[in-house]
DNA sequence: TTGCACTTTGATAGCGCTATCATTACGCTC
DNA sequence: GAGCGTAATGATAGCGCTATCAAAGTGCAA
């Protein structure tokens, strides 16, 4: 048996529909671009008609008459790699039912001006960028992107900000609903190990933290939070700080997984158990939660879906017609709390 | 200023090259398709002028006039998902150059018979495949896609395997040298925690580590070798093993990085310094090499371009006109040996 | 030189879709 | 109901490339 030919006949067109619903192809393809100027009555016609003959448009086709160079870059700097794995791979989800090509590209620049640069040169090669932090938070990329006309979305960052999109989860309320589940297994001491602040994201979770505590009528002991910078490193020497402490706390909140799993490793050389001794959570449910033992109790962020979200949005934003104002939207997603095997009751002592 | 109108004029196209060769543009096609029957002389002059005008293939007119849906379908099962990362990011590299697709798909089938369903399901949608380890070593999944008539390239497998191409380290080899380098510091009692059994570069890798051993006119004792299964989990449980002994080992060879961590972890909560008490060395240099504390030294494979490599290959193997036979390379690549802080000469003791 | 088989090149016709402009239908004022 | 402006639809012409077949060039034997 043969493997049939690929050639030719495989795929339902425009016409056929066309054929079917009784209108031109040009009216199919207003249609299923949700082009105005379609009487509803004949757009139902050719939804129907769409629907019976489980019709999909030809990405190829597509992109090569509209002419657009549907190039999309997603542009990543190492440190925020941790989730690097899951945010292509819901790129590319998004992007696979499309004609659009994802390009990727690391950005390492430390100065302004050479992130203008980069930026400047980029808009002139793609239809739109998904930028996930810290890159997001940039004044000098996002200016210039915006400048260029380039829509952007933002992934993942802290903060609406004006003229960019952006897919996100409610870090504060996720950070608050964190530590009101510490709360509940009746820890009070609990010590906190901050972001990098150059993240929006990362003070966020800072006031959800305050927040859950404020309410529940408990002060926040300054000396039980530590700055860290995102990375197992600082984490590392957080930890050491919070546990170097006369009476140290009984749970760690950090607010990624690198952290939280560096607050693991530090107990761990004590002699302490975990979550016998002290309990640890994370934020971002990252690889890294499901290696360390035992599994940390952490917030999940739907990076996949949200960049896939992403690339939609930017494809609708690409789609536009240059005339019409630009679509910006603030996405907020849901996220998640993942409880695992990192907290218990704190130890009577 | 505006932004110039997309439409129209921004990317040199194949007439231009034409003209610029002075042929016709269908000749360009045959030139830049690695088509045979074009005269060297001409396949001088269009590289030339390709060169020239730096000029890309546009991808949608490629795949719309070829009818070609030029999809090259990656899968994965999780738990090889160390570096997948690097894999997507090689891979759409290697695409982005070029009209493919790169879909994704992770197969978590335990049983053949679900793996050999997927598989000719897949055949029928995807031009080329490429499967990273274990998947790579299943005769079921490999004797389907085969039969199917779709190229398929096996990425980090350990050996060479008849019918499929290959891209991959020379795994024996690697790990013969990273155990002399424990050799050349000193260390004689070396633990060794074996990979997952169910691939190939396991047994490659333990094999090369007793080659060194044997050519260094040392015996290797069985007790110091651990099975575990590239799981962070059953690294945990051999290094427990490995230094529960009366005597034990001054260094561990982690047959892959997770592993070799969780050795680091073991030692820690025994109280054991890295490197001062005991050398950890891994394999693979994903990304919590670097992450631990000490970073390891390990083994890196270039598992990026190892992917870009694979996308040249299964697209060049794609291209081949229906009679020709089947390119099947077997193409090692060179790996390197990372030196960083987890390595010391052995203790006095 | 002619004839024949084979290699190399080119002309033509789409692939499936959309931009553009022309045409027709509709709704309204006067 | 004529006249006009706007909304809805259609006809045409490509987007950049390759499949296909026809044409031209090449080599070699007779």
């Amino acid at each position: 048996m043969e493997k049939p030919v690929r050639r030719k006949g495989d795929a339902v067109t425009i016409h056929e529909v066309a054929r079917r619903a009784g209108v031109s192809p040009m009216t199919v393809s207003r249609v299923i671009n949700g082009n105005s100027n379609v009487r509803d009555t004949t757009r139902e016609t050719v939804m129907r008609a769409v629907r019976e003959l489980n019709y999909t448009p030809n990405p190829a086709a597509r992109s090569l008459a509209a002419a657009q160079g549907t190039r999309i870059a997603l542009i990543y700097t190492n440190p925020s790699g941790a989730y690097l794995s899951e945010l292509l791979v819901g790129a590319l989800a998004g992007v696979s039912r499309t004609a659009a090509q994802l390009v990727l590209d690391t950005w390492d620049n430390v100065s302004p001006a050479a992130e203008r640069a980069a930026a400047r040169k980029l808009a002139k090669s793609v239809a739109g960028v998904i930028l996930p932090p810290p890159l997001c938070e940039s004044k000098a990329i996002l200016s210039e992107l915006v400048a260029a006309k380039v829509p952007v979305v933002a992934i993942a960052s802290g903060r609406f900000q004006a003229n960019i999109s952006c897919v996100r989860i409610d870090d504060f309320r996720a950070s608050r609903e964190m530590t009101e589940h510490l709360l509940g297994f009746g820890h009070t001491r609990i010590g906190y190990i901050k972001g990098n602040p150059n993240q929006t994201a990362s003070a966020l979770r800072y006031e959800g933290f305050q927040a859950a505590l404020a309410e529940a009528g408990l002060a926040v002991d300054t000396s039980l939070v530590q700055q860290g910078y995102f990375t197992y490193r600082s984490g590392l020497e957080a930890a050491e700080k919070l546990l170097n402490r006369k009476r140290p706390p009984t749970a760690i909140f950090a607010s990624n997984d690198d952290m939280a799993a560096a607050a693991i490793s530090v107990a761990h050389r004590r002699g302490l158990e975990v979550p016998r001794d002290l309990s640890v959570v994370g934020f971002d449910d990252t690889p890294i939660a499901t290696t360390v033992w035992p599994e940390l109790t952490t917030v999940r962020q739907p990076i996949a879906s949200m960049a896939e979200s992403s690339i939609e949005l930017l494809l609708r934003s690409i789609r536009q017609r240059p005339g019409e104002t630009r679509i910006v939207v603030d996405h907020v997603v849901a996220h998640e709390l993942v409880k695992r095997d990192s907290v218990a009751p704190p130890r009577k002592s």
